[in-house]
DNA sequence: GTCACGATGACAACATGCTGCCCATAACCA
DNA sequence: TGGTTATGGGCAGCATGTTGTCATCGTGAC
C-alpha cells in the first residue's frame, strides 16, 4: 500500500497545488493592481458581476467557499470604494443585497478586459481535453473535502 | 475569443483551484491536529524531512514557492516546541541549518501514519492517468507563472 | 585585496483567511 | 401560537501569507 502510485501521485498533486495557488494569487494581484483592487476583491465582484441580481453576503462565501466574516471584511472595504452598495432586501430584513454601482460595473469590465486574454493565452498550448480533465478531478475533490 | 472554450474552462478552473486549496488546507489542519502541528508546520516539516541532510530557511521557502519570512516564522515556532533545531552551517556562518529532533522525527512518522492512507482514500476513484493529467497541467502553470 | 552585488536575518506593516462568541432575525414545526 | 432551529451581523483573536526596509555576511569580478 506504500508503493501505491496514487499516493504519491496525490502528494505531488497537493504541494503543488499550494504553490500554484500561491502563483494565481500573485497573477490575480498582478492583473486587478492597475484598477485599485486585489486578487481577493477580484474573486468577491466577479461573484456580484455573475449574479444579476443582488446577492447576499453569506451568499458569496458559500460560492467561494470562504467564511462570511472573510467576505464581508472585503465588501466593506469595497463599499468605502464606491464599488458596490448594500442594498435593502425585500426578502430579509437584516440579510442587505449587495450590488455593483456604476463604478463598480466599470471596473468589472476593465477586469475582464485584462482577465480574459490572461486566460487564453495561459490555455494556448493545453489541450482541451486536458483542462476538463483537471477541472473534473478538482470537483471531485472538492466534492470529497466540503462536508 | 470571447467565446474560446478554454477561456471558459480556464477561470473555472482557477475558481475551483482557489476553493480546493481551502479545503485542502483545513484537511491539513485537521490531519495534523492531534499530532500539534498546522498544516502549514505540516508542509515545512515535510520538506525537512525529505532533505536528509539539513536545509535552511531560504531554502525550505523556495521549495515551497513561498517567502522565506512565512517559513522562519514557522520555524521558529518549531524550534521553541522543539520538534526541529538550528544547526551550525559549515558553509555559512550566519545562514543556519534546519535539522528534525528526535521528537520531529516520531512526529513526522505519526503525520505520515495519517497522511498516506488519507492520500490512498481519496484517490480510491480516480484513474491513475487522470492524476498524471491533472499533475502535469498543474506544474505547466507553475512554470508559467513562476518567473 | 577590494568593492559591488546577492543572499540572509530580523523586524514591521499589512492583507487575507480561519474560528469562536454573542445577539438578532427568520424559518420551521408541533 | 409558541418554542426550536437555522441564518445573518458584528466583534475579537489568531495563523498564515505578502511586501518593505535595513544591516550583515558571502561571493565573485576586478
Amino acid at each position: 500500500m506504500a508503493h501505491s502510485p496514487k499516493r504519491k501521485l496525490f502528494l505531488d498533486l497537493v504541494l503543488s497545488l499550494f504553490r500554484l495557488n500561491g502563483l494565481l494569487v500573485a497573477e490575480g494581484d498582478r492583473m486587478a493592481e492597475s484598477l485599485g483592487l486585489t486578487s481577493a476583491r477580484w474573486k468577491v465582484i466577479g461573484v456580484i458581476a455573475l449574479a444579476h441580481s443582488g446577492v447576499t453576503v453569506p451568499g458569496i462565501a458559500r460560492v467561494l467557499g470562504q467564511s462570511r466574516q472573510a467576505v464581508q471584511r472585503i465588501t466593506d472595504v469595497m463599499e468605502a470604494d464606491g464599488l458596490l452598495r448594500y442594498q435593502k432586501n425585500p426578502d430579509h430584513k437584516r440579510s442587505v443585497l449587495v450590488c455593483l454601482t456604476d463604478s463598480g460595473q466599470e471596473v468589472y469590465s476593465a477586469l475582464r478586459a485584462v482577465q480574459d486574454p490572461w486566460a487564453i493565452e495561459n490555455t494556448e498550448t493545453v489541450p482541451v481535453e486536458e483542462l476538463e480533465i483537471a477541472l473534473q478531478l478538482v470537483r471531485r475533490l472538492i466534492n470529497q473535502f466540503d462536508r
